[in-house]
DNA sequence: CTGTGTGAAGGCTTTCACAGCC
DNA sequence: GGCTGTGAAAGCCTTCACACAG
């Protein structure tokens, strides 16, 4: 995981905490379960509570964007969870490719939490692509030759990656030779990758030894 | 995720930062590889490299569990090894329950990534255990009226959760009850758990999101 | 001379306390 | 009175600088 320095169009006045950002989501999933309850407005008290944080830290992270609150009242729960929409990029959907479609890549195409936030994998590359029973996944399956003029042609920002630890550093060479911004990494390895390009990190096994570690 | 003060038999005389355990895996995962390249002393500063962070920041993490280098050499691969393992509990293999066996739950079985890290998912467990095609995961899938017992008898203290945001909470809260000390949640929302009981949030639409914040 | 161990400094994040507005 | 927005304080983690051991 990394975090750099940007010149924003709009958004924030200062650079928001890298850890901030994470809550930001956790706010707005909460939001939307309070729109689906028809709330109209909610206090930083009552949205923390939901999203597991004190409420002095929510209004923290929510004063950099400005002042969204209403003293006295609390937050429009629209009008903040749009806000929080266009913060996050996800106003808009975004197209992913996953590469490596095994086991786990299957499961992430199948799950199809990501579209009702705002993502949608788009094709899934593969080494062995003839193999695949690409009609069981609804999912486009391509080779690996095809990713240069993939990327370029739909401009693709996002990848996922679901491959073994031994192409994973070459493969995300290639993918950042061709343009993809951000990778979000399966492969229990630390990607070597230049600056402005972001790689997020989910290692199973890591997330388990820690779990271990608290237990006695 | 959450962090708890405990009294450690053994192992650290002070309070181990919560993010320095994160980063002991890293460490594992190094030394291992360097044992497969019959490499017996290591320095911080090449150590670091691997592990993608400070020589600095990696001699601090260490200092904790004592003096385990030696000045003007380095660390000895396998006894650094040895000790990280014991820190993190996975000296021993231990028994890991599933709850939810649908399409994520399944590809997370086959894996198979966890047991050369010292976990054995043992079982999984599923409303609908009928129902799943058990021979082709070589895993028991039991109904969730057996876990109660399963917990006792074996012994579980981790579980993962891959299972729909309606039911997390009322599941998480058996898990508890009977015994389960850490649990590794695939839901994406907020568990509410009691002191004592660590829960750590693998969230792939955050993770996401988080990305597409930082794509520009 | 090499490379660890560590107090001290620095930087970042969270929490507090309360001013300010509805 | 209720609740947000925010400077200041506290807490936590990382980095520095260097003493010290081999």
């Amino acid at each position: 995981m990394r975090y750099f320095q940007r010149t924003f169009h709009k958004m924030p006045k200062l650079e928001i905490p890298r850890k901030a950002v994470y809550r930001l989501s956790l706010y707005y999933r909460a939001l939307q379960r309070l729109k689906g309850n028809a709330v109209e407005t909610v206090s930083s008290a009552a949205l923390a509570k939901v999203a597991g944080v004190k409420p002095t830290q929510l209004r923290k992270d929510l004063a950099y964007f400005g002042q969204l609150g209403t003293r006295g009242l609390g937050y429009s729960v629209a009008h903040l969870a749009q806000t929080l929409r266009e913060a996050l990029g996800t106003a808009r959907l975004q197209p992913v490719i996953l590469i490596g479609v095994g086991h786990l890549g299957s499961a992430l195409v199948r799950y199809r939490g990501f579209e009702k936030e705002g993502f949608e994998i788009v094709a899934g590359f593969d080494a062995d692509a003839e193999s695949i029973r690409r009609d069981e996944l609804g999912l486009p399956v391509l080779p690996m030759t095809q990713l240069r003029s993939f990327i370029q042609d739909r401009q693709v920002k996002l990848a996922i990656l679901t491959l073994p630890v031994t192409v994973a550093q070459e493969v995300t060479n290639s993918l950042v030779e061709n343009g993809i911004q951000a990778i979000l990494n399966f492969a229990p390895t630390v990607l070597q990758v230049p600056d402005g390009v972001v790689v997020n990190n989910v290692d199973l096994a890591i997330e388990l030894e820690n779990l271990s570690y608290f237990i006695r």
